[in-house]
DNA sequence: TTTCTAGTTTAGAATTATTATAAACTAGCT
DNA sequence: AGCTAGTTTATAATAATTCTAAACTAGAAA
């Protein structure tokens, strides 16, 4: 079984980041990645999502928890916007991102598309943990 | 006078940008365009600055509404960071930004340091209208 | 299997950043 | 000088997120 399956690798994942596979956690896991595509949301967003004709309700707190939980154990990325609203992206690969400042849409950029030809060093005692690149655009 | 001279400028800046030159804009304007370096900020902490031992106290609303309307007119850059807050730099020109997670803050990247040997084509009807990189960084 | 404990969930309160409101004020044209 | 649209202000309202502390639960140990 599929649904099974998936399970399975959900339960792991949570282990591998020393998160317990709570129902509630899981509830989430197939919601976020249960899926053909990846996909941006906003925690707004997942808790209607998650929380519609459903009997048994996440708490917005726990989406909150878990959602973070996921984003530093590498599951979910958090996308630069500055608009007061974190955005997360199911699509863990680097990768950037289109933002259209008219209707706050991000559509996904693949890294092939970007190429660095000169990139700098960081700081003393720092190092690059990521690099993303936002084209805003308008019509 | 270099301070008058400053004041000039600013009015042109400002009706240039179908602004009144009030007196709390060109406060603002002080706290923002007088100096050799630009610099990152929050209006949270703009505020803090401008009203710190003054007797005549300009309202947070009219800072909000000066930066946005700062923003707007293009004398003042918004920074992509994802942190439920709006940072803004007074570095108009296009360049890019290092963000350490560890303590939140920015430094600027000269546009020269980064180079792109490739970007893609905005979607249909749109255009690009500005590129930014952000590299996180972290110890 | 039962017991225990640390981890988790929850509803609601608290906090933080920002935007809206509407009354008082002011720049600057006439 | 008077008028009017633009501006400022204090305060309220909203929105997103974080905190809190009590109730619940996973899973190790007895």
């Amino acid at each position: 079984m599929i649904i099974n399956d998936n399970l399975k690798m959900y339960v792991q994942k949570l282990r591998s980041s020393n998160l317990r596979p709570t129902k509630q956690r899981l509830k989430i896991c197939k919601f976020l990645f249960d899926r053909k595509k990846t996909f941006h949301f906003t925690v707004e967003a997942l808790n209607k999502k998650i929380n519609k004709n459903k009997t048994t309700k996440v708490s917005l707190a726990t989406i909150y928890n878990t959602v973070e939980a996921f984003t530093n154990a590498g599951y979910l990325k958090e996308i630069l916007t500055s608009k007061n609203k974190s955005y997360y992206d199911t699509n863990i690969k680097s990768h950037h991102h289109f933002y259209d400042e008219g209707n706050k849409e991000l559509t996904d950029i693949h890294y092939s598309q970007i190429k660095l030809s000169k990139v700098p060093v960081p700081p003393k005692g720092k190092k690059i943990k990521n690099l993303e690149v936002v084209i805003r655009i308008q019509k």
